[in-house]
DNA sequence: TTGTAGGCGTTATCAT
DNA sequence: ATGATAACGCCTACAA
């Protein structure tokens, strides 16, 4: 593979004099830019990244961690960050975090080495001394979806708590009382919210929450489907249940399917969503919805901006909105 | 950020000792062993990645092609050649080649000039002799879902046309004669194949294919939506729908569902589908599946082997199979 | 406007 | 077992 000394040579020139027409600094001739690029063509001359970063120190990289890349979350989300950084000319470099403290220390590592100039961080695991330590690398980094006293200015939150209350209380206003709950996994901030809000709903209602009603799940379809036969067969009369995720609620609806209980006719459901999946179901699920697209929009927005030097402005906070369809009827 | 020098002079060796303990190459004494690496420690120190490329001239890097982040489907492949890569100890490059011949031409470029050492490509739009030419760089790589003459050792392929006689088969085989088709960007020669298919089915068992049976749309939901329309309404009386991908279902559903159109008892349906979106339907919807994550995987090994200086065993043809779920009724 | 030379952080080849 | 030293490919003063 050529390098910049072969397209000197060919061009007649020295090695620092194609490096200015590369990069368009400093004064060249016409002419010789003329000849310069005639020799770059000829030798199908790709300047090397790894000898630039070298020589300049310098990456313009910017990495992501998330936690895995399956499912359509996980992609929006990856797509909307590339997209802003292609925007700004700068590289993305993506690690995921899986499900454990140490991989997605491990993750943040793996950016770091690569000299990433700025992180965007969607981690679940780590603690909250641990980020706040980070702030003491001189790397810029954004937090997605998580709220960390000190770091007020670099995170992008939405409030999960509000929208569970939302949503329960939909159900509420239809005259629903007895309401079971498919939590997310709730040693995790963001799931014991959506969960809290359920129980702030019904408490402001005055309906009695009885802990039969709760089930928890790994945010997945097959844990939405038994956490929905748990509360089933505890209470046969519920009215209407409240689904912390889009895929625990396919799970609830496959159980619900092979019961054939009717929604909304038997059983009213409320969920939250990301990824329209809810969508595809039959009826359209009522759901709060959590803009994963555009927070990560965002957090992308504000990382360009700090790798660029400006100082940031306060990030935005995200609010819930109940997307009314079909399955949710009134009870009289 | 500490350099291997600064870990030299910590440790009293030079930077050649320091690279041989890292590195764990030639002979060193326990002595220095242990000095080294406590100054390594202290320092926090992490090797460059780029001064070592720059160094050896490898990178360790296999890049993939796909056209887009977007959607559990790429996002299902992305996490299978990850994963494998992972495994291999290889570090992955993604780049989208979004929805042009010349932006998949960039994207291939813009991992060539990172050094990758291996493509996997999944490309929808460049011409079968660019990709031939590719042949010519010294780059190994690997075609994911497409076949040309002359790359067959190249090519992880998946026979759609089969799979799409399979799929109408089974709704001929359920009595079925009137059939429309929700056909793909047929431009594009995977969604001319399983359009194929159905013809193919259709001719093989003496019933009559009309035009006004097919439209034709992005592989999109709305486009499902749409194509449904229009063929319900030239031909109100089809008893089945055969659809090539699973959004594109989805929107069928979504018109059928308006019209109050019953699945399966008013219209049968078959559909493609890869990651499952069919089964969160009711009633689930009857696919023929095509298995792009096993496809990934297998490109991402084999790829890797090439990379390894291995030589490649033949690929493996992916065929096609039947899920059986509830979307198709016995006609009488 | 252009060239020279040193440096970026490693590895690798010789010596010692 | 260890140390010089020369690459690797590029950028950037500084000099001309």
């Amino acid at each position: 593979m050529a390098s910049i000394s072969d397209v000197a040579a060919l061009a007649g020139v020295s090695r620092a004099t194609v490096s200015r027409v590369l990069n368009e600094t400093g004064q060249i001739s016409k002419c010789t830019k003329i000849r310069v690029n005639q020799a770059v063509e000829k030798l199908n001359y790709r300047p090397n990244p790894f000898a630039r970063s070298l020589a300049t120190s310098s990456t313009n990289t910017a990495g992501l961690v998330v936690t895995s890349y399956r499912g359509s979350f996980f992609s929006e989300l990856l797509a909307e960050v590339q997209e802003e950084m292609d925007r700004q000319g700068k590289f993305l470099l993506i690690s995921r975090g899986k499900r454990s403290r140490k991989s997605e220390l491990q993750a943040i590592q793996k950016l770091m080495d690569m000299r990433c100039e700025g992180l965007i961080l969607h981690t679940r695991n780590l603690h909250d001394e641990e980020l706040l330590e980070l702030k003491n690398e001189k790397t810029p980094f954004i937090l997605l979806d998580r709220k960390i006293n000190g770091l007020e200015d670099r995170c992008v939150v939405f409030e999960h708590e509000e929208a569970g209350r939302l949503a329960v209380n939909h159900l509420l206003q239809h005259g629903h009382r007895k309401i079971g709950c498919i939590a997310g996994p709730r040693h995790r901030l963001t799931a014991r919210l959506r969960f809290q809000g359920y129980e702030m709903a019904l408490k402001e209602s005055g309906v009695e929450c009885n802990e039969s009603l709760i089930a928890e799940a790994d945010y997945d379809r097959q844990g939405g489907y038994r956490a929905m036969s748990e509360i089933l067969s505890k209470n046969p009369d519920i009215t209407a249940v409240y689904s912390c995720s889009e895929e625990m609620c396919a799970g609830a609806f496959d159980l619900l399917r092979e019961l054939n209980i009717k929604v909304p006719e038997d059983i009213s459901i409320v969920s939250f969503d990301s990824v329209n999946l809810c969508t595809v179901m039959t009826p359209g699920v009522t759901t709060v919805h959590f803009p994963i697209k555009e927070m990560a929009a965002c957090a992308a927005k504000a990382l360009s901006s700090l790798m660029d030097g400006h100082t940031l402005s306060t990030l935005k906070t995200f609010k819930p909105e109940l997307r009314q369809r079909e399955s949710v009827r009134v009870l009289n």
